[in-house]
Formats: C-alpha cells, structure tokens, sequence
DNA sequence: TTAATTCCGACTAAACAACTCGGGTATTGC
DNA sequence: GCAATACCCGAGTTGTTTAGTCGGAATTAA
C-alpha cells in the first residue's frame, strides 16, 4: 500500500510551482535544487504531468514550467493518477485483468471491499487542491 | 498504490475460515483448493494471521485453523495490517524515516496529505468485518 | 505406526523501483 | 551566436520486493 517516489516528488514539485505561480516558468533545476530530487529523475516525471495538462511548458532559455491552472483547481488525485495511473489496490480492479480475479463461481467475496477502498482514496487524494498544501497552516503560525 | 497478493489471498483465506465458523479447524489444503491458491504460499501468510491473533491454529492430524473470533469481530483492516504491517502511503510516515522525509526547513507540506490518505485507508478497511464479506448480499438475491 | 497436519527456514527467479548516464534535438532570450 | 532550457530516448545499474518453491521437522488423531 505505497506510493512510488515518483509520486511523492511529483507532488512535492507541483507543490513548488503552486508557490511560483504567477511568476512565469520556473526551470526544473530551480526545483530540483529547492526539493532535493535528481533533475533527470524529475525530467522523467514531467512529461506525465504534462501529457495529463496538468503543466505546461515554456521552452527555450528563460523557459521552465508553470500549472495549466490555478492551484486551487488541481488536486492531488489528478496528479497521483497522472504519474502512476489509476489507482487499483488490487489487480482484478483493472479492466485487463478482470477474470482473473474470481475462481469462485459464485461472485467473489472480497471485490466489494477493494472497489470500496478505491474509491475511497481517490476521494480523499480529490479532496485536497494544491492551493491547501502551500498555504500556510493555522497551527504553524500560532507556535 | 497496491495490495500484495499475500493480503489478497489472506483475506480470501479468512473468508472462508468465516464460511467454515463453527465447523471445527479447517485445514489449510481445504482452503488452498477451494480459492486456488498455492498450500505453500498460504504457508507463508497464516503465520502472520496466528501472530496477530486473528487465528488460531490446532496442529497435528485433523487439525487446521479456526478464527479467534466470530466474523463480525474480525475486519479487513485487521487482516491487511497482519499481513503487510501498518499503512504507509509514503515511507516518511513510518517513525524510523522521519527524517528523511522534510529536507526543506519549514514543515513538509506534503505530509497532512498522506497522514489523511492513510488513515483513511485505516478507516475504509476497518468499516468492512468478515461476516459483511460473506453474507450474501441483498442485489445478488433479488438478481 | 502412519497419515495428516502445522510449522520453520532457506532458496530462487522474475519483476520492479529508483535512479544514473549519455547523448541528441529543438527552441528561445539575450 | 551562445547559453539555457525543454524535450526525447534508450540503456544500464543496483538494490529491493514479490511471489512463489522446496525440504524437512514437530505434532497429533486414529
């Protein structure tokens, strides 16, 4: 039940770009530096997030990536099933591979259950925007 | 995001043990045959029900397992947790890596998101008991 | 004693993860 | 023109995990 490190830096760097939005592109190097992640790891990265229009590039020297919309507009759902595709806890969720999942005559007993938890966790990944990971908690600016 | 087929088969396996409650021990080559899974690899993941308590075992001829409670004692979360250990969406929510997690001086701004994740994933796991995955459900018997 | 079982630990083959490396091309600001 | 950047691509590496297999010892009912 983990998360790939692609996932994780792929929204530690949309996380980035929230806060650099409305400053023009910012280079991957700048947030490969700033989160610590390998810029050809990141480079890996990009192009998903692109592909599911979730960033768009600017190309050339001063070039760089920004968000295709406001951070309040992209959740974290979208970015998790734009790096490692649908969420499916177990195989026989996937459409490909939905016979191998029941022996049984009788429907299987445990699909109800697996349907359930995905579900549940794309709700919860849908619930939180980038616009509430970046913006400072009320706790922290009590302590 | 994914389940191994260890839980997979562990929960199929306590599936039937809830079928087979009250019955007397049913021995682990009944349970392989019936759901297809290898003797040997249910080998591997009894142990960790019987550790967790979920199980208990009689050995010796005419042996086998029997629940340590009845169905409705028992939920999916206890038996995911028994056989992959706790949940953990990203590897910094475990004690042992809290450090590597942050490199960024203020507080990680990811880690509310996959604490939430995963206690969610807790909480949709522990909604759903043994004797809910039995029990035949109401669409199946007017269908 | 024998057959059925749990129990234990080692082993393995394949897949996957998390990178790294190296190169090239296209585009653009200065 | 030059440097900085996106973009593309594939290859290799290293280590871990997964999904098993295998062989045998301990226990027990009959």
């Amino acid at each position: 039940m983990k998360l790939s490190a692609k996932v994780e830096y792929g929204v530690r760097a949309m996380a980035v770009l929230s806060i650099y939005y409305q400053e023009g592109p910012l280079p991957l190097r700048e947030i490969a530096e700033q989160e610590k992640i390998s810029l050809k790891f990141l480079e890996q990265i990009f192009p998903d997030l692109r592909r599911a229009d979730l960033i768009q590039s600017v190309r050339g020297s001063r070039g760089g990536y920004i968000l295709s919309r406001p951070p309040a507009e992209i959740n974290v759902g979208d970015i998790v099933r734009a790096v490692e595709g649908p969420i499916t806890p177990v195989d026989c969720l996937s459409e490909v591979d939905s016979e191998s999942c029941c022996h049984r005559k009788d429907d299987c007993l445990t699909r109800q259950v697996w349907e359930k938890l995905r579900d549940r966790i794309n709700d919860v990944l849908d619930e939180v925007s980038l616009d509430e990971l970046v913006e400072v908690k009320p706790a922290e600016t009590l302590t």
